[in-house]
DNA sequence: TTGTAAGCGTTATCAA
DNA sequence: TTGATAACGCTTACAA
């Protein structure tokens, strides 16, 4: 493989000439210009890019540690963050920690080693020392789906907006006629996320003058493998709610099996509704009404804050919120399909 | 951050002893390891990855070319295969393609220039001289699920046993009492897999004396956006057949749908399984019977295929063939649950 | 077992 | 606008 004093040798130049040719022509006269590339071409050289890697110590590599990339959300995240890397020049080392800290230590130490020039974070759960480590090397950090908290100065975070997503669901609920919800989630769920899409929930009850009734909210395990490990009378509310709403992927999945595993019909005998989005959600029968996390675009725009960021180190820290959307579709019923006490105003 | 030279100095030995020290410990007196690890830790000394990597010639990363992660099969695949890197210390890149050969390309002059150890690669569409490149370079290149065909002498493979897994559900399908078995694949298919599927249902209804009717194979059109641009007629058969056999992941959610708004009910209507599995399959109702490709084992013996070849450069190319598994679930109805013809033999 | 010293291929500083 | 040359931090013959 040529080098790059092969290629000067070649054209009759400094090796420093050469290498300005290759990161910024401008500052070379067209003619030298011309005949370097012309040496460059002739020899088949290309850069090495370890060694430019090593000398100016960027390494063009950004890392995706995810808690989970198997899961349609993150997986879309994922993809996104993979484009806007691949259109950047940029690579994207994925890391998979399992929810596990000891994990995700393990990564943001191999991170830090290997001299990753920004890291996506989904979970941060036990390394704000890594993490300060990060942002004294001036290395972007941007928090996924997590508040900015106190994560210091350098740290951007882009959350989506849990309240509205969780008040429209339930509004829609409320409109579509239902006045007994049931609200299932677990601890998987990030404390913040769950204040919030209760928070949601609680508001649009109150909106519409439904009272809160404590013994419709549920807090249930959802371990690993998802849906699993359920008591059966997960859903044995005192009086049956006529709609459930899962505010979350996996507590969703174990509210499905539950209500199919008691023979109850969707929308006719419980109404069933989901925070979180999952492409399948619109082949299945009955398509999913759901609320949709708009993962592409939280890929996209953690990306570019990284870059924002690598651009202007001294940018204050950026909390960017995402609106969610519901998704209506038939698990919920339509508008006074129920029977009994109707909605406000029936239009149509 | 302290050097090498500063170890060196702090322990009054030379810079290349305390190399041998963090290499091979084994070279240096008991003694002198003692004191030069009691500089490293005193100095905070951590070796710079950046220089190893350069001088060394190893990125210690591999990277996992995949036409998609979004999809459940492939996120697992990754996941195992990020697993694995991990526990040998390695890096891995994710680089997802779209199917798109120009982009597969782009990635693979990326990966070569950036010298990484391995390559992970589903979907080699257009590019043996970029992979003949690696082969070159001595670097090992599994290839997913795609069969060995004539990839030079570096490459090795590893591929789910598709006729198995065809013949297996089509055969299920015939015990639970279905004589009309409709077969609906794609063109995203991998030619290999579609007539190893085709190939499968054949045998299985030959075996069991059903001739072959070639009216109630169709391919359709799936596009990038599964299952949306579909002929709604796409499953009006000259007869309707008993029971659906989707030949992978994106004909199963098109076939899904086409269902569902033709008001068919599974399995009473219908029966339907599917090629490729999707973790929700058993959250839906009916829960899915299909064929479970070993995704997790995929990964992981890829991977492992990498640093085999990575220990031992000469060990002729390898294809392994991985088993995927029948799950039974309920969308097919249960055995003599069909009026009509009946099972050879009925046993509750 | 240890030390000396020669690279590895770039970029960047400084002088011309 | 160009050239000479000093880093960058490590590994590894080879010599002691």
């Amino acid at each position: 493989m040529a080098t790059i004093r092969d290629v000067a040798k070649h054209a009759g130049v400094s090796v420093a000439t050469v290498s300005r040719v290759i990161n910024s022509p401008d500052k070379v006269s067209e003619e030298t210009c011309r005949r370097v590339q012309q040496s460059i071409e002739a020899l088949g050289f290309e850069p090495d890019f370890l060694a430019r890697t090593w000398r100016t110590r960027e390494t063009r590599t950004i890392a995706a540690v995810m808690s989970d990339n198997t899961s349609p959300h993150h997986g879309v995240t994922l993809r996104e963050a993979a484009v806007i890397a691949l259109a950047h020049d940029y690579n994207l080392f994925l890391c998979t920690t399992f929810f596990d800290p000891e994990i995700e230590r393990r990564y943001l130490r191999m991170l830090r080693m290997r001299k990753v020039d920004g890291i996506l974070l989904n979970n941060a759960s036990d390394c704000k020392d890594e993490i300060a480590k990060f942002a004294e090397m001036q290395v972007p950090v941007v928090l996924l789906n997590r508040p900015l908290g106190d994560y210091g100065p350098m740290v951007d975070a882009v959350v989506v907006d849990s309240y509205r997503g969780s008040f429209d669901l339930v509004e829609h609920l409320i409109q579509t006629g239902h006045q007994r919800i049931g609200l299932v989630y677990s601890a998987a769920l990030h404390k913040f996320h769950q204040h919030e899409r209760l928070r949601g929930y609680r508001d649009a009850l109150s909106a519409h003058e439904i009272p809160y009734d404590e013994s419709l909210v549920r807090s249930i395990p959802v371990g690993r493998s998802f849906g699993l490990p359920l008591a059966p009378n997960m859903l044995a509310f005192p009086t049956r709610p006529t709609a459930v709403y899962a505010a979350g992927y996996g507590t969703g999945l174990a509210v499905m099996t539950l209500v199919r595993e008691q023979g109850l019909r969707v929308p006719e005998d419980i109404a069933f509704a989901m925070f979180d989005d999952v492409m399948w959600g619109e082949f299945i029968n009955p398509p999913l009404t759901l609320v949709r996390n708009p993962a592409e675009t939280l890929g996209r725009v953690a990306m570019e804050l990284i870059f924002a960021r690598m651009a202007d180190r001294q940018r204050p820290p950026q909390e960017v919120h995402l609106q969610p959307t519901l998704i209506v579709r038939r698990s919920c019923g339509c508008p006074s399909w129920l029977p009994g006490p109707s909605t406000p105003a029936a239009s149509t």
